[in-house]
DNA sequence: ACAAATCGGTTGTATTTACAACGGAAAAGA
DNA sequence: TCTTTTCCGTTGTAAATACAACCGATTTGT
């Protein structure tokens, strides 16, 4: 677990806390950690969920598929992000949508209820951790309204203006990759896949937008 | 401001702390009260929020209006619910969408940080609060992830299925009332109204449900 | 290096949706 | 009460989408 110290520093969780320190709260918070190979699930949808999960290594997908085999991909988890966060409160009931690694992935964890009962002096950060985690749900709560904005668009042109305006601001460059392949980003906007890279395809004939793989540039 | 107390102690913030202990918290926490006719704004796109905003009486919308006057109704804010949890975080950056009163309304409004800096011993239940305020970021987020599996459906039926079927089991009966009228409910789903009528008479054709007005019942 | 799998673009068709326009019923307001 | 506005269903048409199927290029795995 050692290694991956300085991932976890770069988190949200632990702004503001040295390595050393976090190295510390490692035992009082109980951290433990897991392997999971590319394709396989890190939590079922019904799941009960009671630790807080920091992906250190690899890549994870939020999503949900229904009757018909379409996917929905709600949200990717990258290195040094976490999940979780929004099943702390104890009634928080079961997970709704699946999670799976994308990538072979590595991912350490915290049991809720260590975070949230602030220990004796021994570790002097754990209240400065409740508090980044406390940022860390409402910006993912922003996050998420921001996606809503996304897919409540009508048409696939407009779905993908919206997106791809977003993270060229996020990134803050007219050119930019994207963290999806074609079929993932249809899946993330809700679409499909055919008639986005058609769509794709048009826009990029009107001078809209050009790109090579999952690289794109703004015009 | 006083009238409103028992209002205020239905709330997610307030859950646990008695009438007397929240009217005596009002003062540390630096609330403030303003009421808004229908139709008002209160709060606009790219506002900068510092403030809790507890809706204690008439009815709120969240939404965003497009270039060509598509509406998207992203949540909605009923008696006692708040709204602006999500930028409690100093770098919370401007507000995404617009806030609009739709009925006659009154709020009570917060300053974020008084909430966050517990107080000295004047008030015993500050850190309540906080946790409170903790647990409802997080329910709102599953919330917000709920709304995304129903519009993240491909067709206005699956829509419709998604969402009532949601309120049915909210609700706890297959018979129910849901709190928007037609266009208020197609610009939540992000459809058509014509076009979402339409699929609504067709599926009560089918035998699938029962409607009158907003109250429906599914079969 | 070869075979298999994945990926991305293209096309045609059937389905679904958006849009505009209309009208009757109900509700709101004067 | 009478007028005005809002609400909701209906219809027809144009536009957009889903779906299936195909292919070449690239990547992956052995």
């Amino acid at each position: 677990m050692k290694k991956y110290i300085s991932i976890l520093k770069k988190t949200k969780l632990f702004a503001g806390v040295s390595e050393d320190e976090i190295c510390g709260m490692l035992t009082c918070l109980d951290a433990g950690m897991r392997q999971y190979k590319k394709g396989e699930y890190v939590f079922h949808r019904g799941d009960s969920v009671s630790h807080i999960t920091v992906l250190v290594e690899g890549e994870l997908h939020i999503q949900r598929d229904d009757y018909w085999g379409n996917r929905a991909i709600i949200s990717r988890v990258g290195e040094a992000e976490m999940f979780g966060e929004a099943y702390i409160a104890p009634e928080s009931g079961a997970l709704l949508n699946d999670v799976v690694a994308v990538e072979d992935s590595t991912v350490i964890f915290f049991d809720v209820r260590r975070i949230m009962t602030v220990c004796s002096s021994a570790c002097r950060f754990h209240s400065m951790v409740v508090q980044n985690l406390f940022f860390a749900i409402s910006e993912k709560n922003r996050k998420l309204v921001q996606k809503l904005g996304h897919i409540s668009k009508r048409t696939t042109r407009e779905k993908l203006i919206s997106y791809l305006s977003e993270e060229a601001g996020r990134q803050g460059s007219a050119s930019f990759s994207i963290p999806f392949n074609r079929q993932q980003l249809a899946d993330f906007l809700s679409v499909d896949r055919s008639a986005m890279s058609n769509e794709l395809c048009k826009m990029r004939d009107e001078g809209l937008l050009e790109f090579e793989k999952n690289r794109f540039r703004l015009l």
